[in-house]
DNA sequence: AAGTCGGGGTC
DNA sequence: GACCCAGACTT
């Protein structure tokens, strides 16, 4: 070892944790998520990237969605990457979804088609880190490898103790010593490492949840320090409050004669990298010289629909719509570079954000008579 | 170590 | 509103 370790080695590792753990996802596990039947490598890979930072309940029909488009890692490699946003839609965080399909034809390009059977060959692949290739190798062949996602630093942190937010490396590193030495005890078969797996996510989701945990139906409580000192509520350490900035964007929402609407492709990097939304300015008066610049209507002509509020992970965006009809672009501008007349029949097609599909999808494709 | 990247569920 | 969630990537 180069250095002294300040905090003592894992000890209370083969204790029960994993007996205690199997024994109760025989009975309370959950056996019938879309990725477990049939489960394959690629459903497995593809279930894991749809889980990272989205829960189980919102993943279940993008998952079917997208297995039904795209069921094999060849089809998914061969897939224009238009497709895969669109399957993606609504999702977020897309980069998921871009990573994903790159992986894919890297996958075919240096394995054979195939996802490769190794921690270090999966987590050189785009959008797999170390937790998520330890959960594909264990669940879709039942390797003996440590996982650390969020539930399990849930349950790690109660069941040892360990305060401090499991985000701060220091903290992280201590919880896979911890995830390390459980999956190292004898009494884990190997036969049992994917049902092992799913147990402590089973687990974290069901029963060690953030809030008001089911601790009286726990098999871990006998041993858990956060039961025995009653930390429950205040362990795992929240991470540190900081305030959002807030940001605000005009929407112009320009429909032509045929009702097919203008929608803008996103540059390929930043947020909504590479989807489709209504063009946008930064205030009212950028928005004025667009319109002006593109279209013949006067801008104050338009409807002012109401405004969206959008949370962003790092900022709030607020956004003011504005809607004009049978409007015609000037001659050059349309159906050219990033613009696009785009019949609603057309919008499943597209990626598109979920605010920006919520807000066309809610009116009426018809010229509305009221006023 | 901090910032970037969505959207929905929960309290 | 604030906080969280089957994280990874960039700087």
């Amino acid at each position: 070892m180069s250095r002294a370790r300040p905090t003592p080695p894992p000890t209370a590792d083969h204790d029960g944790f994993a007996t205690q753990l199997l024994a109760w996802f025989d009975l309370h596990g959950r056996h019938d998520l879309p990725w477990q039947h049939p489960r394959s490598p690629y459903r497995v890979w593809l279930s894991e990237i749809m889980l990272q930072q989205t829960q189980v309940a919102t993943v279940i029909a993008y998952f079917q969605r997208f297995v039904d488009g795209l069921p094999d890692l060849p089809a998914l490699a061969a897939a224009p990457q238009e497709q895969v946003l669109a399957l993606w839609s609504g999702l977020g965080y897309y980069a998921r979804a871009r990573n994903l399909h790159a992986a894919a034809r890297a996958c075919v390009e240096r394995h054979g088609g195939e996802l490769p059977r190794d921690l270090e060959a999966l987590v050189a692949l785009p959008g797999i880190g170390r937790s998520t290739a330890a959960a594909i190798l264990s669940q879709a062949w039942g390797d003996r490898h440590a996982i650390l996602d969020g539930n399990v630093k849930r349950v790690l942190a109660r069941y040892h103790g360990v305060e401090g937010w499991p985000g701060a490396p220091k903290v992280e590193k201590r919880l896979w010593a911890f995830a390390e030495a459980h999956v190292a005890d004898p009494a884990l078969p190997d036969a049992r490492m994917a049902d092992y797996t799913q147990a402590q996510m089973d687990l974290g989701a069901t029963l060690c949840t953030r809030s008001k945990p089911t601790c009286l139906l726990c098999p871990l409580r006998g041993a858990c320090a956060a039961h025995r000192d009653g930390l429950t509520d205040s362990l795992p350490t929240p991470r540190p409050g900081k305030t959002l900035p807030r940001r605000e964007a005009q929407l112009l929402w320009l429909e032509d004669a045929q009702g097919r609407i203008l929608l803008q492709q996103r540059p390929s990097t930043g947020v909504w990298a590479s989807l489709w939304t209504l063009p946008q300015a930064d205030d009212a008066t950028l928005a004025r010289e667009w319109l002006a610049t593109h279209a013949d209507p006067d801008y104050d002509a338009g409807e002012a629909l109401p405004s969206i509020a959008h949370a962003f992970s790092h900022f709030r965006l607020d956004l003011h719509p504005r809607r004009w009809r049978a409007v015609a672009l000037r001659e050059r501008v349309g159906d050219n570079g990033d613009l696009r007349w785009v019949p609603r029949t057309q919008l499943t097609a597209l990626g598109i954000p979920a605010p920006i599909r919520k807000l066309l999808e809610s009116s009426d494709a018809t010229p509305a008579d009221h006023d």
